[in-house]
DNA sequence: GATCCATGGATTGTTGACAATCCATTCTAG
DNA sequence: CTAGAATGGATTGTCAACAATCCATGGATC
């Protein structure tokens, strides 16, 4: 009865819980488009189960905030507008700043280095050219952030948003951003924390949120620092 | 076919939403103790609903953190030790950090304002010695905090948190504290914010949290600080 | 020709019954 | 007396059918 290797519970995971993973995973790289209808009995059905579980799972949608529901009318995955993602991006500012303060005040050497090592992993997607996985160390490096903190629920307020932040990547597809541009911002973010440097902090990351905002909302409030291509 | 008065939308919300509401309530005012199992079936009974729609409200709450589900086990109110306290105001102090500052930096006057009613509702409560009034109050003050930083998704996340929060002080019900000492702290936040203070913001919301701390955890980490009753 | 009403199709909302799982208890064998 | 297996009760997990609601289409009336 030993076990040589540890091994995985098996099924551990919930029915609804599958499908909400994959559910959300179709939403965020806009395998299911901004606005379209879900329909519980064709996703019941695709997904070879009853209604109740698939129910479970959108609901669960529903409160992420992915999913809008209209009592009586159907499911619709949830569209950004202008808007929403100003109050995305604010709401990021948020929590990352108040993530890369508590790191600074806390003193929390692992979370440095951790950071530099995600920044790392970033920089050398960038020079081989490997725009895919320099996407996903990007998002990676704030996940790192946010985790740095050690608040379980902070960590996971920010998941939400990064979910939404991938959707709108998702929709950002095809343009193109210089990604020197790009790692050097995060160099600013880890080396402000690195010094224990609130001040520049803020303002790397607030920088770093606007030249976000001015490419998803190109009509957006200061011309003056749109420098993207 | 003019409406001389504008009516409300009848039964707007939905069954799932009537019974996470009244449950939600149960919980954060100790009608449902943390640790209590929740029974789907006598639930169910009791709401005079089957259990499709309470299935729906538990889950709500699951999400929201508030219940825990163990699979084919049952579902219990959560409970909070020591360590989930500590990490429930790491992130209010993230959260309305964030806020406070945001209000500074856009200067929202008419935020300021609003705190400053907040405040004296406080004020007025303590000196008329309505304890009720008073805790009421102070967790206004909060949600008004974060509601004048304008991001529905910080407010949002905060109002999950100050659930939390009010199962807190559910459980600390009957232990006395200076009422003076409560609304000073408040004030200390609000003329930071009117003053446009960053730094002694950030310090009266950190030692208010930590003063909240002192009373939930005792054997907290520094006893200097630890003036209360 | 425009407005109102009735009808039909489609969708969600709800229900009660059934299956799978788990835990505590009891029983049995050593 | 103890360790292990069988069993029973209770709980959640799942399902398919039914009811309620909504929107769009088409037709009748003025």
């Amino acid at each position: 009865m030993s076990s040589p290797q540890s091994f995985k519970r098996v099924n551990r995971e919930s029915t609804a819980g599958l499908i909400t993973r994959q559910l959300r995973e179709a939403i965020m790289y806009g395998r299911l488009r901004p606005g379209a209808q879900l329909s519980e009995a064709i996703l019941a059905a695709e997904f070879g189960v009853s209604r109740g579980p698939l129910r479970e799972a959108t609901q669960r949608l529903v409160q992420e905030g992915l999913v809008r529901a209209e009592p009586n009318r159907g499911l619709f995955v949830k569209e950004l507008d202008e808007h929403e993602i100003r109050d995305l991006y604010a709401a990021r500012i948020a929590i990352e700043t108040a993530a890369g303060r508590t790191i600074i005040r806390k003193g929390q050497q692992q979370a440095v280095a951790e950071l530099r090592t995600a920044y790392e992993a970033m920089q050398r997607a960038a020079e081989e050219g490997a725009l895919a996985q320099l996407s996903d160390a990007d998002l990676r490096f704030h996940e790192v952030l946010v985790g740095g903190a050690g608040s379980a629920r902070l960590q996971r307020m920010h998941q939400t948003l990064m979910v939404e932040t991938r959707m709108c990547l998702t929709a950002l597809q095809g343009t193109y951003r210089d990604p020197e541009d790009q790692v050097a911002e995060h160099q600013r973010i880890a080396e402000a924390i690195a010094a224990g440097d609130s001040e520049s902090l803020v303002e790397a990351i607030e920088e770093h949120m606007q030249e976000a905002l001015d490419r998803l909302v190109p009509g957006s409030r200061s011309a003056g620092t749109a420098t993207t291509v």
